[in-house]
DNA sequence: GATTTAACTGAACATTCGTTCAGATCAAAG
DNA sequence: CTTTGATCTGAACGAATGTTCAGTTAAATC
């Protein structure tokens, strides 16, 4: 038995991986060929399938991971406390996290329509797991009269897409650093929400 | 001379454009193919090319005129007066407009990444004309000391995403109707640039 | 140094792509 | 009724698509 662990399967196949989302993000899915991505990686098209079962899957996984990427990081950063503290600890986290992924995010969000049925259902399943745990922040708020909301599920879905927005603008070599953006957006979001 | 005016083409022309919007939307640009077009509207596929020179310049059209729509409409409708009405005149305008015409919507950001690019160009041109329209009232507003807002070209791209946001969830059979959005969204931005 | 086999090549498959164009069609103008 | 030309068909073009697979390569094991 030869090359069973530590070969080229092991750098291969995330090279093929970085190279799809790069591509996806700047081309978009169905305007990226397989022979796009093998000559990014550096091999002919064939050798790609030694890491994917075809090219849905490819997407599928890399939203997948992303998405529950997404989670664990959240999960692992939310405070427990106040639902005031925990509100500024997901603005500053969802910034955070989705510029420093903004490939990820872009095709996360674009591509669903690409998805095929099944794989669209679970990728749904995650985002809204995702906005259940910032709805559940705004109803804490609600309910101990902290937060002046009337819908806790449009709130969110309001607040997530004026996050996910930075994405759209922000640049890391820009005039503001990432620090500013957290203070001006947790600024606002703080008082859309406010008594 | 035969059939000047009044003819196939001033029927087949619109028809062309309503299939290519909402395949467009549907699937993406990348995705749909001249074919599908054609089929959609009933005529083969080599007919389209008596309305557009090629299928990039009809996506260059849709959005062009989706843009030059929204432009329009909104000067039309913007209000003078104080900064806080013509804040809530651009909040319910926005939701009311993009909501109205979601596949342009949906077009008009989601390729913009498949124009060629002195078609790019145009259209960020025209999307950038929308956003100083808004961070012009923020502006007047913080000016007069009626706004609290640190940074206006910020606080309007912030907004902006939060108002297209509702694009993604609304369905007008829902259990809110449009003006219950638009009340709600407007409590939101009102009190996220109050001082 | 011989053997094993994961990793990859290179060619091939049937489809589909955007676009072109000679010719058919047919409603309106003369 | 004849002529005109806008409109559309139907076939064709070369190029590109996702995927398969027999065969080559070469690194790790014995």
């Amino acid at each position: 038995m030869a090359r069973t662990q530590g070969s080229h399967s092991d750098i291969t196949g995330p090279r093929v991986r970085e190279a799809a989302l790069a591509l996806f993000a700047q081309h978009g899915f169905a305007a990226v060929s397989m022979r796009q991505i093998a000559r990014a990686v550096g091999v002919q098209a064939g050798a790609l399938y030694n890491y994917t079962p075809d090219k849905q899957t490819l997407l599928y996984e890399l939203m997948r991971a992303h998405m529950e990427d997404l989670l664990a990081a959240w999960d692992r950063a939310a405070p427990a406390g106040a639902a005031l503290e925990r509100l500024e600890a997901f603005t500053r986290f969802h910034i955070r996290f989705n510029t420093s992924r903004a490939d990820a995010v872009f095709v996360s969000y674009m591509e669903l329509r690409n998805l095929a049925p099944e794989n669209f259902k679970a990728i749904e399943r995650l985002r809204r797991e995702y906005e259940t745990r910032l709805e559940s922040i705004l109803r804490a708020g609600a309910d101990a009269g902290s937060f002046a909301i009337a819908e806790p599920r449009i709130a969110s879905m309001a607040l997530i897409a004026m996050l996910t927005g930075v994405n759209t603008w922000f640049r890391a070599d820009g005039r503001l650093d990432l620090a500013s953006v957290e203070a001006i957006y947790w600024d606002m979001v703080r008082k859309s929400v406010a008594v």
